[in-house]
Formats: C-alpha cells, sequence, structure tokens
DNA sequence: CTCCGAATTTTGACAAAGTCCAAAACTGGA
DNA sequence: TCCAGTTTTGGACTTTGTCAAAATTCGGAG
C-alpha cells in the first residue's frame, strides 16, 4: 500500500494510530488473521484493543480498502489487495495461503450453468491442497481438514 | 439416501438410532446446519444430545458419506449429494444454498495458473448473490455480508 | 493555540459454534 | 447372555467475534 494515511482520508476516516498500524500491518502480512494483526500492530504502537482491531479491520473492509476471506477451518483473513477479482490457494495442513490470478480469465466462473433466479454477485473460488512444504513433511490431505468432498484417491 | 442403515454397515459404522436420525435429517434438508439436523432429528427419535450431532456428523463427513460446506458468516452446513463435485450458490441476505453444477465442466476451474508448488485436490466454488425472494423483499447485497470484495457498482 | 462535538478506542461482558473429557449406555460378536 | 469396545451424554471450555457504555482522541472553528 502506497501511503496508508492518505488512503484514510480519501475515505474520510480520521487518521489513527490504531487505524495506520491495523492498516500497515494487512499490508505487511497478506492473508493474516485479525489476532496476527493485532501482534503486528503492538509492534507498532505498543498497545491497541483487540476490539479496536476488530473495528478497524470492519470499517476499512465496509470501505473496500482492504478484503476479507473466510476460508472453511480458518478465522477470516484480510489482504491488501482489492479489486482485481482474484483467489485464494489454501493448505489443508497448515493454512497458509496463497493469491492467485482467475484461473479462466476476467470474470471466469461468474456465470454457473442455473442461478436458480438468484442475483450472483460474486464467483469464489477456493482451491485447497497440501503447500510444498507439508508435501515434504508427508502431511496428507486430511488431517486439518476434514471434508475433501471429491477426492479420488 | 437409498438405505441409511446399510450404508452405514457398508462403512463399518456400528447402526445407532442416533446416526440414522441425523443421516436421513441431513439426507431430507439438504444444507442444513448442525441446529437444524439436530432439532429434525429430535423430532424423529425424540431426544439426541449436542455432542452426539456433532460426532455422527463429523464420522459421516471423514467417511465420505456426507459432505460439510462451510460458507463465510454461516456455521457449517451439511448435504447428502458428494462425489459428484457441484458447487453452492449462497443467499447473502438470508442464507438460502443452491446446488449447481460445475460451471465449465468436469472440473472446471481446478487448474490454477500458477498452483505456487502446491499439490492441490479440490477447487472450491462458491456463488454469492440475493435469492428471488430477497431480491424481491429489496434486500441489498451487503447487509447480512460486509465483504464483497470485488463488485462495481 | 484552544475548545468542543463527534468519532474512535477501550474495557469487559456476552454470544455462537465447536471441541474436549470422563462417565454411563449401548452395539454386536462369541 | 455376556463382555469388550464403541457411542452417547452432559458439562466445562475454547475460539472468534460482537455489543454497549465510558473514556479518550481527532480535527475544524474561533
Amino acid at each position: 500500500m502506497r501511503d496508508p494515511e492518505a488512503t484514510l482520508r480519501q475515505h474520510q476516516l480520521p487518521v489513527t494510530a490504531q487505524r495506520l498500524a491495523v492498516l500497515r500491518a494487512v499490508s505487511r502480512h497478506p492473508h493474516a488473521t485479525a489476532d496476527a494483526v493485532a501482534e503486528s500492530a503492538r509492534e507498532e504502537i505498543g498497545a491497541i484493543s483487540r476490539q479496536s482491531v476488530y473495528n478497524v479491520l470492519n470499517v476499512l473492509t465496509e470501505k473496500g480498502i482492504i478484503r476479507r476471506i473466510q476460508p472453511a477451518d480458518s478465522p477470516a483473513r484480510y489482504e491488501d489487495r482489492v479489486g482485481d477479482n482474484h483467489h485464494h490457494l489454501v493448505c489443508r495442513a497448515c493454512g497458509q495461503t496463497e493469491d492467485v490470478c482467475c484461473a479462466v480469465g476476467g470474470a471466469p466462473c461468474l456465470e454457473a450453468h442455473d442461478d436458480h433466479g438468484f442475483k450472483i454477485d460474486e464467483a469464489e473460488v477456493i482451491y485447497w491442497g497440501l503447500c510444498p512444504a507439508c508435501q515434504r513433511a508427508g502431511a496428507h490431505a486430511s488431517p486439518a481438514h476434514p471434508l475433501s468432498p471429491h477426492h479420488h484417491d
């Protein structure tokens, strides 16, 4: 993120130490959880309440300054990168999260065959698997994540 | 589900009233939450503990007899229909959930452009929008779901 | 520079969804 | 029918997040 302070002003948000710290924390640690953001913010400004972290993350999300993702079996994660419709790759074993561009194009799967009359505004894609480290560690694709809807081992 | 009892036996699971009731509840109410399953099961057998509902849902999920889906801002939901790699359509306002076939084909987005070295075993797709009822009710695509990563209004 | 009202932060209680654990009850093979 | 092993139960506990009221801070006006 270029200039956190300017970004806040652009969105009519009063600039506070807490908001700057949280915004920078998200910027420094993409896909961090609220807890991780809190830790990182504390390193920067000494102290910030848990509630404030949530308050800030919520406003920033509402304003579209950051984006919240909520993969199964994980607390919400936040990221800096907004407005480019990218998706995510999540490790079933350790939760490591990576960004991936749209697989097919601009807004790939954004059209379901039968929309059941819904007015669709987003197609969210999450790829599940094992990150390189967990593959080497011999993790199997289940312990951390008991789903695995349709794997054909 | 054809024969719940046989299904349990096929998977070496002792047949109990609780397991049958839970399995049938999921069968009758696709996309039900654990709570809803518990209610439905109680109607059938009078009583079942909360823990048992979770126990049963967990074994059934592990065995692949049912599938668990965990959309953002919703407790986990369970469904009968497994092994066909279908996706979901969720109403941001009321949470109503519908099944949708793979948008592009067999396993559509199952290949990310850059897999970051991950061993991918599933591509999960969730379409977010407003169901017909909530559209008529004038719901806007935000109250229930403060995310909306990349809409261009 | 100081003051004030509105917005933000803090503190602490609370809520939802699940899990952990030990005790009691049950399943199903011998 | 009996027994060992599995399930079920009840209750405490954890995690992630929200609510509400009081204290503090921001930032424009004077």
